[in-house]
DNA sequence: GCAAAAGTGTTCGATCTACACCCATGA
DNA sequence: TCATGGGTGTAGATCGAACACTTTTGC
């Protein structure tokens, strides 16, 4: 696909993407502020996406988008659903979208998706359509344009609904990692403290990490050991009708 | 809004809708035939959708299609999400399009939604999108136009992961309804057989039933009490965190 | 009185919750 | 030797699963 000929993209349709990445600490968003003939014009930050062409279905489009800013393939991604595009309330919105779109007062509607990935194992890339692109905690992003705020939310609440029910946040770190790693994970995305024993427990009881023959080293303190995730069990469980994770 | 005004369509994006009912013996599923220039043309049933118009949004157009069709407003109605809609695997599908659409090439997604209702409480109308509408039970639908298949498979799945999560159930009964009814709903939804006196003291114990004062009559055997959805309670519930309704 | 579905309690095992101390390491 | 986070077990409460008989009605 090559992305600089614009010409063959579906003035309609469009695709958003919430790509939450997480640093051991607090659950980042990815938000980019998008490209525009004047520079500097569009202030205030967004969600990374794009049109899609004419070629390309929807997942396709979505995973292009991700693909151009992170480098990443194979990433873990659902879709959220479709939003209708907010063209009106907003004046920095209109003006952009006058300068950039064919059709800046048709009726969009974007298809949101949500990713997940481990921030550490890439550098982030310049991508056609944002001028630049950065981590941001989630519970310090108050507005975003073009009513992505309101997919934001709805991405952050799939997130822990599903987290309670499928083991997906594993996608968020890296292949190895320590319990307490995990257990942080958990807290910060379920948003409340859980017991590290029972948390220990269940994770031990549903057979879902493996233990590897590594440890931590060079830390202060007694070192960690290192774990994976394993696989094969998860799917079993998944394929046993295994709906509630359960924290 | 004129729907014989068919001027003012958005020729790339349509909705459809999955609408449930329960006939207190099986679910059931309210397939159409499409409406068509050369009548009889697309014998395949489909799902109940249409292309939105320019001046509504997504949710507005699959109230609109809901209400056409059965006359109904205030239904639960619930986003499943995007699909791109299937324009290549079938010849009926392709004849049909290149009679009704005016870009039958366009690459068109739908935005799919699913509703319950109370199957009792009104007539099937004839709408201007269907020339014929009728309730089949889930379990014997096989296929459908359009790629229409996977959007029930998603809607039904759907179904049955959140009816375990929210009571959402009884969107599909009368305002009185008896607990055995209830209880073959769930048995139905879930595909599983409950335990009778487990299911009714979890009802108890959540409290989000209460008793009529008012029994079945003329049944050949002993009348069953009535009961009522309690609304107060179930919101309660919800604001309090609740996300496992647990069968 | 018979057929048909309604309604009702108890026991046992599994799971969840709450809780506190010793361990291994680097500085 | 101190500071830091890693790692571990138990008891009590709650919940879920399994199970059978009596009641009320129409015919």
């Amino acid at each position: 696909m090559d992305n600089n000929d614009r010409s063959n993209l579906n003035q309609r349709i469009s695709v958003d993407c919430v790509i939450f990445g997480f640093d051991f600490e607090k659950l980042n968003v990815l938000l980019i502020k998008r490209k525009s003939p004047e520079n500097g014009r569009l202030n205030q930050f967004s969600l990374p996406g794009d049109l899609i062409f004419e070629t390309e279905n929807l997942e396709q489009a979505a995973i292009r988008v991700l693909h151009d800013l992170t480098g990443l393939k194979d990433i873990f991604l659902e879709q959220l659903g479709a939003f209708s595009v907010d063209r009106h309330s907003n004046e920095e919105d209109r003006i952009w979208l006058r300068a950039v779109r064919e059709q800046p007062e048709a009726h969009v509607i974007t298809v949101a998706y949500y990713a997940l990935v481990n921030l550490t194992s890439f550098e982030l890339k310049p991508a056609y359509f944002a001028s630049s692109a950065s981590w941001q905690p989630i519970d310090e992003i108050n507005s975003l344009a073009f009513g992505h705020m309101n997919i934001l939310n709805n991405a952050h609440k799939q997130l822990r609904t599903k987290l309670k029910i499928q083991p997906i946040g594993f996608n968020l770190l890296p292949e190895k990692f320590t319990l307490s790693q995990l257990h942080k994970l958990y807290e910060v995305i379920v948003g409340k403290a859980l017991d590290k024993r029972n948390f220990r427990r269940k994770l031990i009881k549903l057979q879902i990490v493996k233990k590897l023959d590594e440890k931590q080293v060079d830390v202060p303190h007694k070192p960690s050991n290192f774990y994976a995730f394993n696989t094969e069990n998860y799917r079993k469980l998944v394929e046993d009708g295994f709906d509630n994770f359960g924290f």
